[in-house]
DNA sequence: ATTTGTGAAGGGTTTCACAGCA
DNA sequence: TGCTGTGAAACCCTTCACAAAT
């Protein structure tokens, strides 16, 4: 029955081909952001150290990250700002435009609709869709709702790869259905819950809740060093904030009925 | 030259004591978004294999992810739903009610502030601060909104621990060492840029931008491997997304000037 | 002299497989 | 029998320290 555990690899050969590590992956946004920002200064060259204070990492990392993609440096020097901006676009594949839907038009989908940061980057909102009646018709940012009897022919019409669903959660899976049969094949889900999809389709989910939750869990453990007279410097790197201080686990014996009642 | 390595670790003992993994930590509000889901269909109990589904993730992971947390199952049975619950809000800190500032309330501050998310699972939002003359004095959520003089005095009067940055990239500095010197400990930051803040405070960032420009990486990847033939079964997890597909690698042999021209 | 790119080491996270218990 | 809790192994990611390059 103990059979010599399954050799389960098959990645790393490949990543050593070409994948780029997930965590770089999650890094380059902000290291473009932070070219970005430097480009629009002026600034021609940028050494690892400095490109890392403006991301936000260390430059240990920053180097490792980049070196993913390539040598795209110059010992001594550091990097052509405009050249690496390039070369991480591309790596990311914004030299291509994305058309994007955007269904459920309450306040987060306007506030979508209306966010810069789409547009400035590659991505184009292609369409906006919501199930209200009252809600079809009206013009947000430029564009004209539909209603939810036109999403497939929007989507494979207007060939949208990417559908993002800023409705509630117990619409979301039927949209998410419907927008990956009419041809998406990435879905950023606001809605709290999970999207079940078939292979082939990548789902990123952000929950704002989720990150207020992760908050309060370092507040509290913050507030639980402090009275237990501990206060060492507290890690304020998002990266490296984990484990701070001991508070005494007060095992509390409550029973189970009593707590759940 | 080569001195031995310092010691650099004080946290693993930590960690052994009590301190709760980030990693699991950053998952604990999915696991309670599934347990609330479950309680309010009747579901008394549950096993991992089912949580682990309802969560989106692999059973073993939701099990190591809770023995950090104590022993709250039973063996051949399951977890008690309504337990659960309490054992998971009471580590996040969410027994205790956590007052929220939300500065900038263009349409995303308008999404937060109407966003029922916050107000359901311990968040109280308790003021709405705008630079704008034209939005000061507006009612949103049943709040009125404040200019940014007031920002200090509302902080500290009503004891907000934790401010949501909803402001332009430019502004968001000043807002949040504002914050922080009126007291609060807890920053979400909705801006595209870094923010520096001192220690004993806690940043986390949410970038849409970023996030999308993650799926068009894998979409960019996904579209590769089919031109190149390959199709395996693409993990459809996030958590497990990683080097899917070997794209060749152009190597495009543009030279530097040319690319940045 | 300066800074990149990278093996190597170390720590964190996930997964496996099964002991332990109900 | 069924499911949790957990060592141990495998894997991934970060950090260090320095060779290589300009």
């Amino acid at each position: 029955m103990t059979r010599p555990r399954p050799a389960r690899l098959v990645r790393s050969e490949r990543a050593t081909r070409d994948g780029i590590p997930e965590a770089t992956v999650s890094r380059l946004p902000f290291y473009l952001q932070a070219l970005t920002a430097l480009a629009e200064r002026g600034v021609a060259t940028v050494s690892s150290e400095e490109l890392a204070t403006a991301a936000g990492v260390g430059s240990a990392k920053l180097r490792k990250d980049l070196s993913h993609l390539g040598s795209y440096g110059t010992r001594g020097v550091g990097y052509e700002v405009q050249y690496l901006i390039y070369q991480i676009s591309r790596e990311l594949g914004l030299t291509q435009d994305w058309k994007v839907v955007i269904v459920g038009i309450g306040n987060l989908g306007h506030a979508l609709a209306n966010y810069g940061g789409f547009t400035s980057r590659g991505f184009t909102v292609a369409a906006l869709v919501d199930a209200d009646a009252r809600v079809v018709g009206e013009t947000v940012a430029g564009l004209t709702v539909t209603g939810l009897d036109s999403l497939d022919q929007t989507v494979s019409s207007l060939g949208i790869q990417i559908g993002v669903v800023a409705t509630p959660g117990p619409a979301a899976q039927e949209i998410c259905d419907r927008l990956v049969a009419a041809g998406v094949t990435g879905v950023l889900n606001f809605a709290p819950c999970v999207l079940t999809v078939p292979d082939g389709v990548m789902v990123r989910r952000v929950d704002l809740a989720t990150e207020l939750q992760i908050l309060a869990f370092h507040e509290q453990r913050r507030a639980a060093g402090r009275l237990a007279g501990e206060m060492p410097a507290e890690p304020q790197d998002l990266s490296e904030a984990l484990g701070a201080i001991g508070e005494p686990r007060t095992t509390l014996t409550k029973s189970r009925a009593e707590a759940a009642g």
